[in-house]
DNA sequence: CCGGATCCGGTTAGATACTG
DNA sequence: CAGTATCTAACCGGATCCGG
């Protein structure tokens, strides 16, 4: 371990030289959400390289704040969860999250819009307890997408697992969500409330008229979406 | 400006960008303890090349975080504040600063010890109220450096003004303070108490007996030394 | 497919010196 | 006081490859 360090006694830097590495952030907060597996946290962080992801997971087990085992039952697969200082950095990337839900400009986070990043967390977030108790699938269509990145499918099974798919599962389907990337995105950050998005015509629901008139329960927003703006 | 973002919309991510650049959070925690000049921001991060300080303060000043302006009535002295976004980030500080006090470990944070960077921060802390109002002297001896960094002055003035010398002001001195830079620095983090330290023959006071008598109500303490330790 | 390791080129940071 | 300039070392991104 090279000597990177800030030297300095104060619990800020000692904090921040481990918290403040480049994508560490970012990393945590897969961590916080619930991501366990190598290749579960790669797809939350997709520009990280494997390598930098790998190095990156060593310094936070080597910080305490991460521990690395054997998933039960299989011979070679990894996962890693977090310790009890890592689960208190909870407060730390809420307190990052609210400032920049707060303070980064809107425009500046629709100029990154990431349709598996966008999927991926919704899938995490749903909330099936005000679903009927059967399976539910709900497709999602941004219609400004090429084919590869344009159909989604959420499958909420009784047991309340969330499956997300990018290929058409062969299911019914319950109900149709057509919209585009940047409203659904802006939907989800808490930008535009639901209601105006149909209003305007820029959110469709077609299907089951209960699951359309319990989208605003059962689809929960971003964690951050609560967090006012107070820049335009 | 190239492309280093995380190309996320995720608050988090969004913030991280320009909060976890190498220095900043260091060079946010000065701002937040009231620094506003290069020069005084230099202090508080000594380890920082002036070329990198320079280039995180334009970083911030781009991302509205701090604000550039001349120095009233003085042609060209400059100095840098916190915008209401930059304030706004206080929280964030405390958080990760209470984390770092919590969960790394002490003797990690002990190995870092900087007599400059201590008595620049009680500097910042004292409380002159509960002292006499007149000039108060105080002189702290670190009995185990060297010449150039063993004695320091702290001059509380009748205006509340503290001054902070490492050579002798020539006043009077009220009250010597003679101790060790490990004791002092875990005094000042909220490691040892103050009686604790005393009885262990580890601080000795010497001088005027309120002055002495009230220590612990004018030496206020590192801001997080009320954060409990949850690891030994 | 999972969980990484290796290699290479470009960017960033550290050290030091210097300037208006 | 408030920064630049320069050189070198460390780090990061991207692609590729590998063993189970």
């Amino acid at each position: 371990m090279t000597d990177s360090s800030y030297e300095q006694f104060c619990p800020v830097a000692m904090a921040a030289e481990v918290l403040c590495a480049r994508w560490t952030m970012v990393l945590l907060r897969e961590f916080v959400a619930g991501s366990t597996r190598f290749n579960e946290l790669r797809r939350g962080v997709p520009r990280m390289s494997p390598a930098l992801l790998s190095k990156r997971l060593k310094d936070l087990e080597t910080a305490g704040i991460i521990e690395r085992s054997r998933v039960a039952g299989e011979p070679d697969l990894f996962e890693y969860r977090l310790t009890e200082a890592g689960r208190d950095l909870k407060p730390v990337i809420e307190a990052v999250g609210s400032w920049g839900q707060r303070w980064i400009k809107t425009e500046a986070s629709l100029e990154k819009l990431d349709p598996n990043l966008l999927m991926w967390d919704m899938r995490r977030n749903i909330d099936p307890s005000p679903m009927p108790r059967r399976r539910n699938t709900i497709q999602i269509i941004f219609t400004d997408l090429q084919e590869a990145q344009r159909n989604w499918w959420l499958i909420v099974e009784p047991d309340q697992d969330v499956d997300l798919c990018s290929v058409d599962p062969g299911f019914d389907v319950d109900l149709y969500l057509s919209t585009d990337l940047r409203t659904m995105t802006e939907i989800w950050m808490g930008y535009t409330p639901i209601a105006r998005a149909k209003e305007q015509g820029r959110l469709i629901l077609t299907g089951n008229r209960q699951l359309e008139a319990d989208l605003g329960r059962w689809l929960s927003l971003s964690p951050f979406a609560k967090v006012g703006k107070l820049v335009a």
